[in-house]
DNA sequence: TATAAATATGTTAGCGCTAACACATATAGG
DNA sequence: CCTATATGTGTTAGCGCTAACATATTTATA
């Protein structure tokens, strides 16, 4: 059978539903919603009438009517990193628990891409929205200030963000690995990124980084950098690279893990011995590094626990979630945590 | 200021715009969707109007109204795996080229979890949906079969979708992987695996495999499952564990390739020779294995493109697409293609 | 027992938008 | 010049649902 064919039939309605269960529209609502009352018959009359019609609520009328939808917009700016998967992840664990429901857009690291999708995903009048990062164009702003909405802004962290924020300061991810690296005595580094001027927050890292070898009369050596994701692969061709082209470095830091796991499998793949040649220290501290033969030192974002809080921000309702109070949390600062590893 | 004791001054409507523009209500929606005949003074007149109050157009009201939402619904089994991050990403290309907003949930390889999605994604009256799998429940097809929105099953691939369906047979990868590791003249076999029985398309490419080299008299000396999630720390862990208890295994299948890499990083560290002491193959020919320092034999899966299509497909309009014809295409099965990498 | 409060239903009036139709006026074709 | 078609605008009637109010009926409470 050809389902083209099929001329949709119109989905029932709670009048149909109604109209079986011989109560009015408002009475068949009460019962779907759990929301009022009703006589325990007059419910098992109507949810027996929805079931045999396969009743499914139009949530777009039911938005509309009370002027209040559970859907959540998420806007991140790849999916090609996992980072934002197990953002996503997060977030998509803690709206599951609740009713809400998430839609997303991806912003390609790009801030007027990011403003569309604030466009679009604002018309579907949605209770919150998770933004990447703290930088956004003048008009996403002035987007966001005329809402009310609930707004989680994430990966980042600032005392004055729009509504909430869940993160870490990348500034200083940047300079606790340099004076990591500083004590254990390396002096000669360089610095292997993707993503050039459009990750902000590597940006960030890699100038709180750069700031206190400078200032502790260290060395940049290099700088290697590269357009399109982070990966593997990525990171071990520009390690490649940077090695070739310099034989004084003693310490590598990276943009990310993906970057400096690439390298390691370089100095695998080459002899170069990590760290006595060489040493490697990135940023994450993704789940997968625990399975390389050596632990790359690294710094960890927590990034499902970002997710959920975000996701959990978003989804709560506005009176109650004060930052004070027993309400969810408004604004969370993650401490930067070093983990130190075989590379450094 | 606190933004939580602002009252949510109530969004613009077309109403508002019309009054402005000194047009009626339908004229300014016709401006806004392009429909209709409208004189250019009034479109820039209505334009402007618009841009002035900061008129943002209510989704769910243009939706409810014309009975046609742009909502894609996309359910994914779990977003711990890249492979369903780089699916999304494809199908967050296509939709991205269009006006369609993709929502999501995802199922954590539960055909029950898939259904109550189905049902929740449903009531947003969608115009599509892609679903991961052709495995469903049986309420799930019948929720299906009453509607007449484009329907794309991905990943696998079956002759007779419900709607559509791009994908590959797993059955046949795990066939054809087995032929080639017979050929090189492997006779002993190990399986290690996640997300015991409830990753169906692992499951398949297993029982093709393990039929494949039993009908050629090899043997299936041992078998390492996990639940859980895929990782490279699982498949080092359990890649070390069916080492250590049988000595006469010379290759291993794994489930996918994050399994594979971690085992080739327990042979790395533990120095086995591969392919000498122990083969090892996998499946999906994910982009980072390029950096590993040997690349793994493995089975292209081309999820981006995947996504891509399914995308296409959902956000097609109905009567143009069929089969035949000029659209898109309803049914794509992508060959079986081996990667010989260095691992056999 | 009177009366407030809780329980149980229904009615009315939209939410903000668009389809469908009606009615102009302009332009083209013969 | 007159009709046929294209262009431009407005009016009416919902889409399927829920908030708010109205009205019963029952159950507590003093």
């Amino acid at each position: 059978m050809n389902r083209d064919l099929l001329k949709p039939a119109p989905a029932p309605t709670l009048k149909d539903v109604s109209k079986i269960a011989n109560v009015s529209v408002m009475t068949v609502s009460r019962v779907l919603r759990g929301k009022g009352y009703v006589s325990k018959e007059v419910i098992s009359l109507v949810k027996e009438a929805a079931a045999k019609i396969g009743y499914s609520p139009n949530k777009l009328a039911g938005a509309l009517a009370s002027d209040k939808s559970n859907l959540v917009g998420v806007i991140l700016p790849t999916l090609s990193n996992v980072v934002f998967s197990e953002v996503l992840s997060g977030i998509n664990s803690a709206l599951s628990k609740t009713d809400m429901q998430p839609f997303f857009g991806i912003s390609d690291y790009s801030l007027i891409k990011e403003e569309k999708l604030v466009e679009g995903l604002l018309a579907w009048r949605p209770a919150g929205l998770i933004l990447t990062g703290l930088e956004h164009s003048e008009r996403t702003r002035e987007l966001l200030s005329k809402t009310s909405i609930r707004i989680s802004e994430i990966m980042d962290y600032s005392d004055t963000p729009i509504d909430a924020c869940f993160g870490l300061r990348h500034t200083l991810a940047g300079i606790e690995t340099a004076k990591h690296l500083l004590e254990r005595g390396y002096r000669k580094f360089g610095y292997v990124g993707s993503f050039l001027k459009t990750d902000l927050r590597a940006e960030k890292r890699f100038n709180g980084f750069a700031e206190t070898i400078l200032a502790a009369g260290a060395q940049l050596v290099d700088k290697k950098s590269d357009f399109g994701p982070s990966s593997m692969q990525m990171g071990r061709r520009l390690t490649k690279e940077i090695i070739d082209q310099n034989n004084t470095i003693d310490a590598l830091y990276f943009s990310n893990d993906d970057m400096a796991a690439g390298a390691l499998m370089h100095t695998i793949a080459n002899n170069i011995s990590v760290p006595q040649q060489i040493a490697l220290a990135s940023f994450n501290g993704l789940e997968f590094l625990d399975a390389l033969p050596l632990k790359i030192t690294t710094v960890k974002s927590p990034r499902f626990k970002i997710g959920e809080l975000a996701g959990l921000h978003v989804s709560t309702e506005n009176k109650s979630a004060d930052s004070l109070g027993t309400g969810t949390p408004k604004k969370v600062e993650f401490p930067i945590e070093i983990t130190i590893g075989d590379t450094t």
